[in-house]
DNA sequence: TCGGACTTGCAACGGGGTTGCAGAATATTT
DNA sequence: AAATATTCTGCAACCCCGTTGCAAGTCCGA
């Protein structure tokens, strides 16, 4: 619980019990998650604008990040200390088409591709669809 | 204009001045373009509706593949002959934060990844993000 | 050119996401 | 511990995305 406190302040955000909710969502269930699935874990506790400025607040700060989705923009814990400033990720995304789960595969980063003359590269975003090891 | 009937017909498709139109849009304007894009340019002519539908048709024959993106569904021409059986994409998209355009990098090929074992691997999406040759 | 099959437009709806504002909660200072 | 400034929340309202049902219109093959 204090742990949850000791994130937030680190990014320096006051500590409210929907920040402290929407956060310990994300480390329970490990996989990524959009408004929606917040909204039917959390919302009957508080209003939907208020998850949604949460997220967006998280974004900013460097505590989450978008996950692309076939249908619809979802988000995950980013692992190491992102930042307000610096918010880099190169792991890989895999989304099961059983389960519907996305997961972020952390160990796994995206392999270097070597664009034409002019392109400047800055971020990158893979997403494989397939079956997932639960699922099989 | 010959063409356009002449793909249509391919997919099993009635030709309407609708479906000549939005594929003439897709052929003329080379990036990916979402439905307000079209909206934006046929519009006038067509109800939205119809554009939405236009478009899923247009997915399930094979004749566009969608397009992720951090703010939105976008839509491109399928190169090869893609069918409605068979709907395979394995090259790269590039999205420019300077112009906003989407385009596809048909030459460059998604690198292979090795999964963890009991991962199945069906399709696969790589949106690169950065600054395009144009706006360098 | 006729008829069945397909396509379109309209109306309506649900969901996703944002904004403005007033009131409530938090952090800070004294 | 109380007052203050700052930030956060809930509510209402709004716009955009995408879908569905239905009646009218269009296409195409016989």
């Amino acid at each position: 619980m204090d742990q949850l406190r000791e994130t937030l302040k680190v990014h320096h955000l006051r500590t409210t019990t929907c920040r402290e909710d929407v956060l310990s969502t994300f480390i329970n269930r490990k996989n990524a998650l959009s408004h929606g699935d917040l909204e039917g874990e959390l919302g009957e506790n508080y209003d939907r604008v208020t998850i949604y400025r949460t997220l967006k607040t998280f974004l900013e700060k460097g505590i989450i990040h978008k996950v692309l989705d076939d249908e619809g923009l979802r988000y995950a814990l980013c692992s190491h200390s992102c930042s307000e400033e610096k918010h880099q990720h190169d792991h890989i995304h895999f989304k099961c088409s059983s389960c519907g789960e996305t997961n972020c595969l952390e160990n796994l980063h995206i392999p270097a591709v070597q664009l034409p003359e002019g392109y400047h590269p800055e971020h990158f975003n893979l997403l494989i669809q397939g079956v997932c090891p639960k699922c099989n």
